[in-house]
Parts: structure tokens; C-alpha cells; sequence
DNA sequence: GTAGGGTTAG
């Protein structure tokens, strides 16, 4: 702290009177309201600005500085508030600078409004001035107006520096506006600036393209830590896990220490590959952060998606802090394991605990009551959350209703709530109806519903294999052809389905049709018995491929032969029988196979866990967590 | 003197 001496000598110029003070009264004015904002003693400071402004005088710029400091320090709007409105009393201008520490404690407070304001009744504007309120839009998600900002101020001829670019960046919405700003970086010769390159890496990788993200990274002379947190995590977040990892080996190598935000990362690409064993080694390796809010948010998180729900909630129970993210990973991680139950209550004692919901959360909590048919619940939830926790319904809870009372049979409620949506109703929302339609079996909905899907997602695979088949089934043999070529047209493939399974911390994939597995052989050796093992205990291999085909999401074709099958022959085969066989795939299971590992889990005494893109279903003694609703 | 980078839930 600068000594109130030789704060004296500074604003001695500026005593102008314009009253019948003698100037030592006003240096002795000066002098204590000084003091006291520079020992941080607002109330004090507050009532001698009061005395200054009745004499019409007006400190120096530093002073007001350390005063509005504390202000932002003590989170004081309404003090805040006096002392922008004392420097502009009586028509006075502060200078620049003192503007621009206004600008800034505006930002602070989230008074993004009264920031422009200011802004724009400044005289002048340096590049701070713009960057301060560029910044601010761009935290704020206001991307329009920070990229208008950051054009205006081109057109002033205000040159952009390094804190512009990298705070801009995080508005660019598409690539067009990233390649402008580029050129604007590379101009002004900024582009080896570390701030400037860990923004580009983050936008690559938001727009999802981390490819860039990588050459951006790999062009780099020097780095930090932060940058390989920024690189690692756009991998992570780009659900490239395997990538991920593998940069995290090579940050090690490097030589930098993990810490907790690369840790989140890497838990996040386990999350993200169901790495259950990688995960938890991760987690001995955290213990020391185990106040860190964000990473065991992580480590919930990860537990409940590799569907190991024990671990979930022992972490939960043991976290020091919570907040709304934790409770909401909860809710939502019971309710997509199939204990929905389990997690409505928790959402009762998250409210309880005093922590507010928000959208996610009441996300999480419609998620639950749709997927165990709890109509009651679902309703009371939907109809209540704006009164009770004022929170507008969004596309995504309307889609959990829709999905909720189509699958409790009531179609065409389903169909009135999509009507009466506020907000429009996109692919998703569609593809949700069309979910329901088919295992409503209403195909003439269907039909409707598959056509809005493609209107609004040409590329949806799976919408045209429901016309497809719904034509097929009536014998519009012209229709058949006309989807075929219009899929055709488009280059458009089904996915094949894949499951992965994790054995000695190494990832097999098994994929329809793929005969690279090196046990590929054995595995069919194992599925075949298995299946002759099942038909013994009454498992009935279902034939009807059409009505199988009628998914709004992709089905694979040979039943028989599922990835999901092949994966948990494997499983068998190879894990210990102690051990829970975790499976993961890309596509929904499908009924045959649902009944299938019911009975495999009751035959094999086996605990087996498979996660499909939506949810995941826990089979165990011939039962499923799902209790067959999905 | 005032402005800039990484991590968690649907």
C-alpha cells in the first residue's frame, strides 16, 4: 500500500476551490478521505466523499481507484453506485482511466448495462475501454454484441492487442468468424501470444474441430500447464477420450504436473469411454484434492456413467461441499440407472438442503419420472417448476413429458404438449414422439412424425428406415424405392452397432460384421453355447427383423449376433467371476437382447451393466433396474 | 493504474 504522503503530494494540484474552505481544511478533507480508502474502510471513506462532493472538490484518480476496490472487494453495488454517481456529479468527466475502473467494477457486479453506459458517454476510449466490455459480453455468452464490439472498434481505428483476441475468441459461434479474427491476430503479428493460442485451442475445440485445436497446440514453442489443460480438455470434451489420454501421457512426459483441472479432464474422457478401472486410478491419484469441488463433481459423475452407482454415492455422501451441479449429476445419474425413485427423493433433499435447482437439475428429475412411467410425478414436476423453482420449461423437459406420456400410452397428449410447446419443437423433440410412436405402434402418427424429423434433420438415418419400413409393411413398394435412393442420394449409411468392453484396462470393440477381434472365433464359440444355454432356460430368439427395424433410433440387423452378444461372451470369457461385466455401446439396446442378458445374467451368475447412448440397464438374476420400461 | 487463458451436471 502507497503511503498517504505521497498520495498528498499527487492530487495537491487539483485543489480548485470553488467554496469558502481554506485550502488546508480542504487538504485536511482530502487527507482523511485518502486514509480511509486506502485502508479499506468503506463506511468512513463513504461519508468523506460526501463532505468532498458538498465542497464541490474531487480527489485523485488512484485514490478513487482503492476506493471502488474495496467496493468490488465487499461486493458493495450500492456503494458502488455512489461513488460513480460523485464522480460524475455536477456535470464532472473522470478521466480515462478512472471510466474504465467503473466499466470494470460494473462488469464485477454483473451490471452489464449500466457498463455500456458508461462506455458510451466516454469522450474517448482506449483499447481497454473495449476489451474491458468485450470481455464482459463474451463471459456473459452475449457473442452478437462482443463481436459487434470488437467491429465497431476496428472501425475507430482502435487497434485490438492480445487481450482482445484471446477474450473475443470465445465468441466466435462458427469457423467464418473464427478465420476473421485469425487474420486480425496474425496482423497485428500476436499469434505466438500463449493467451491468444490457448483461446484458438479452445474455440477449435468448442466448434468441434480439434484438430486445429492440435496444430494450433503443436505449432507451439512454449507452453504451460494451462495450455495442455486447454488442449486435453477440448479432446475430452469432444468425446475424443482416447486422444485425450493420450495427450495427458505426453503432458506428463513433458514434464508438467497434473493438477485439478487436467485431472477433471481426464475423468471426464473416462466418463466418456466408460473406463470404470482408468477411472479409479485416477481417483487414487486425487485423494489430495479431495476438497476440489469441480473434480469430485467429475468423479460422481464418472462413477454413475460407468455404472457403478456404489461409487457414485459414496463420493456424494463424503463430499465436504456440494452444489447444484453435484445434486443434479446425482439425480440424473440414478435416474439413468434406473433408480428413479432413488433419485426423486434425493432431488427432496437436495431442496431441502437449501441448494436451488435449475434447469439441468429439474432436467434430471422429468428424466426420472419418464423413464419409470411415474405420470403423476412427471406432471406435478413439469406443471409446478416455473412456480417453485421459476424455471421456464425448455426443449428439454417437454421432450421428457413427451417421451413420458407416450410410452404411458397416452399418444395423443403427447402430441397436444409438443403443440402447445413455447418453445419450437426441434428434431429431438420429434424424434422423441417417433420413439413412442413406435413402441405405441401407432404407424400412421409415425409416418407424420419420421417426415418433421427429416425436415428438420435431413441426414437422421434412423427416420428413414421407419418410413421405409412403414412403406414396406403396406406394400408401397414406389415409396420403399424413392427413401432408398434418397438415402442413397445422401451417401447415408446405418451405423453399425458397437460395443466396447474394458478387460485388463484395455478397451475390445466388437462390431457387426468385424472379424478382427484376434478371439473372434472363440467368442462365437462362447456366444453359440451360451444362447443353446439360454433356449435351455426358455429364451426365444426373436425373428420379426421388420418390427425391430421400426426404431426411431438405429437398430443393428443381425440379431443374433448384437455386438452387445459378442461383448458379453467375451466379458465371460475373459474377467474373473467376481467381477461385474460392464458393457458400452453406440446404439439402444434392442427387446431381443434385453431379454437375452436378463436371462444370461440369471443362467451365468453374473452381474452385467450395459450403457446404450440414453441410459443404462443393470441386469442381474434375471431381472433389469429398468423393470423392462425404456 | 484499468482489460485476457484451462476443469463439473442435461
Amino acid at each position: 500500500m502507497k503511503s498517504v504522503t505521497t498520495k498528498l503530494k499527487l492530487f495537491r494540484p487539483a485543489l480548485t476551490s470553488r467554496c469558502s474552505y481554506s485550502s488546508t481544511d480542504q487538504t485536511l478533507l482530502l487527507n482523511e478521505f485518502t486514509r480511509f480508502c486506502y485502508q479499506r474502510d468503506l463506511p468512513r471513506a463513504l461519508k468523506s466523499m460526501d463532505s468532498l462532493q458538498s465542497h464541490g472538490l474531487w480527489a485523485d484518480s488512484a485514490t478513487y481507484s482503492e476506493l471502488i476496490k474495496c467496493c468490488l472487494d465487499h461486493r458493495a453495488v450500492h456503494e458502488g453506485n455512489l461513488v460513480c454517481r460523485h464522480l460524475y456529479f455536477n456535470g464532472n468527466q473522470p478521466m480515462l482511466f478512472l471510466v474504465n475502473v467503473l466499466i470494470n467494477m460494473y462488469v464485477k457486479f454483473n451490471l452489464l448495462d449500466k457498463a455500456h453506459n458508461l462506455f458510451d458517454k466516454m469522450p474517448q476510449r482506449n483499447v481497454i475501454s473495449w476489451t474491458t466490455l468485450i470481455s464482459a459480453y463474451s463471459k456473459h455468452k452475449h457473442h452478437q454484441k462482443a463481436l459487434k464490439l470488437l467491429v465497431l472498434m476496428l472501425r475507430e481505428s482502435v487497434r485490438p492487442n492480445v487481450y482482445t483476441y484471446s477474450s473475443v475468441l470465445r465468441s466466435c459461434n462458427g469457423m467464418s468468424d473464427v478465420r476473421m479474427i485469425q487474420c486480425g491476430i496474425v496482423k497485428e503479428g500476436l499469434e505466438s501470444d500463449v493467451f491468444v493460442r490457448s483461446a484458438l485451442i479452445d474455440v477449435f475445440a468448442k466448434l468441434g474441430e480439434p484438430e486445429d485445436a492440435l496444430s494450433v497446440f503443436d505449432e507451439m514453442v512454449t507452453g504451460d500447464a494451462i495450455v495442455w489443460n486447454s488442449i486435453i480438455g477440448g479432446f475430452a470434451q469432444n468425446n475424443k477420450g482416447d486422444d485425450a489420454l493420450k495427450l495427458f501421457k505426453r503432458m506428463k512426459r513433458a514434464g508438467f504436473t497434473a493438477e485439478q483441472a487436467t485431472l477433471t479432464s481426464v475423468l471426464r474422457a473416462c466418463t466418456g469411454l466408460a473406463l470404470l478401472e482408468l477411472g479409479m486410478q485416477a481417483h487414487v491419484h486425487i485423494v489430495k484434492y479431495d476438497r476440489d469441488l469441480i473434480l469430485n463433481n467429475a468423479l460422481v459423475d464418472m462413477y454413475c456413467k460407468c455404472g457403478s452407482l456404489e461409487d457414485a454415492r459414496r463420493v456424494f455422501r463424503q463430499m465436504k461441499e456440494r452444489d447444484v451441479i453435484s445434486w443434479s449429476t446425482m439425480v440424473s445419474g440414478l435416474a439413468q440407472n434406473g433408480y428413479s425413485h432413488e433419485a426423486l427423493k434425493l432431488f427432496e433433499a437436495m431442496k431441502a438442503s437449501g441448494t436451488k435447482p435449475n434447469y439441468v437439475t429439474v432436467v434430471g428429475v422429468l428424466f426420472a419420472c419418464s423413464h419409470a412411467g411415474l405420470l403423476e410425478d412427471g406432471w406435478y414436476y413439469f406443471r409446478e417448476m416455473k412456480k417453485l423453482y421459476g424455471i421456464e420449461p425448455g426443449r428439454e423437459h417437454y421432450g421428457c413429458m413427451i417421451d413420458l406420456l407416450g410410452k404411458a400410452g397416452k399418444l395423443e397428449d403427447a402430441v397436444k404438449l409438443l403443440n402447445e410447446m413455447d418453445c419450437e419443437p426441434d428434431a429431438v423433440t420429434w424424434r422423441t414422439l417417433l420413439g413412442a410412436c413406435r413402441v405405441q405402434g401407432n404407424m400412421v402418427l409415425a409416418e407424420y412424425v419420421a417426415k418433421k424429423v427429416l425436415e428438420l434433420d435431413p441426414e437422421d438415418a434412423g427416420s428413414y428406415t421407419v418410413l421405409s419400413n412403414i412403406y414396406a409393411n403396406s406394400q408401397r413398394w414406389d415409396s420403399v424405392e424413392e427413401i432408398r435412393t434418397r438415402m442413397r442420394y445422401r451417401g447415408m449409411k446405418k451405423e453399425p452397432g458397437c460395443s466396447w468392453i474394458e478387460v485388463n484396462k484395455k478397451i475390445h470393440a466388437f462390431i457387426i460384421g468385424d472379424e478382427s477381434h484376434p478371439m473372434k472365433a472363440e467368442v462365437d464359440k462362447k456366444l453359440n453355447q451360451l444362447i443353446h444355454g439360454l433356449i435351455g432356460i426358455g429364451y426365444v430368439p426373436e425373428t420379426d427383423f421388420v418390427l425391430q427395424d421400426l426404431e426411431g433410433e438405429q437398430m443393428e440387423d443381425s440379431l443374433r449376433h448384437h455386438s452387445e452378444k459378442l461383448a458379453l461372451a467375451f466379458g465371460l470369457m475373459t474377467l474373473p467371476s467376481e467381477k461385474v461385466i460392464r458393457i458400452r455401446k453406440n446404439l439402444r439396446i434392442c427387446g431381443d437382447c434385453h431379454v437375452f442378458f436378463k436371462l444370461a445374467s440369471k443362467l451365468e451368475r453374473r452381474s452385467v451393466v450395459i450403457r446404450d447412448p440414453i441410459r443404462y440397464h443393470h441386469f442381474e438374476d434375471g431381472k433389469c433396474s429398468c423393470g423392462d420400461y425404456w
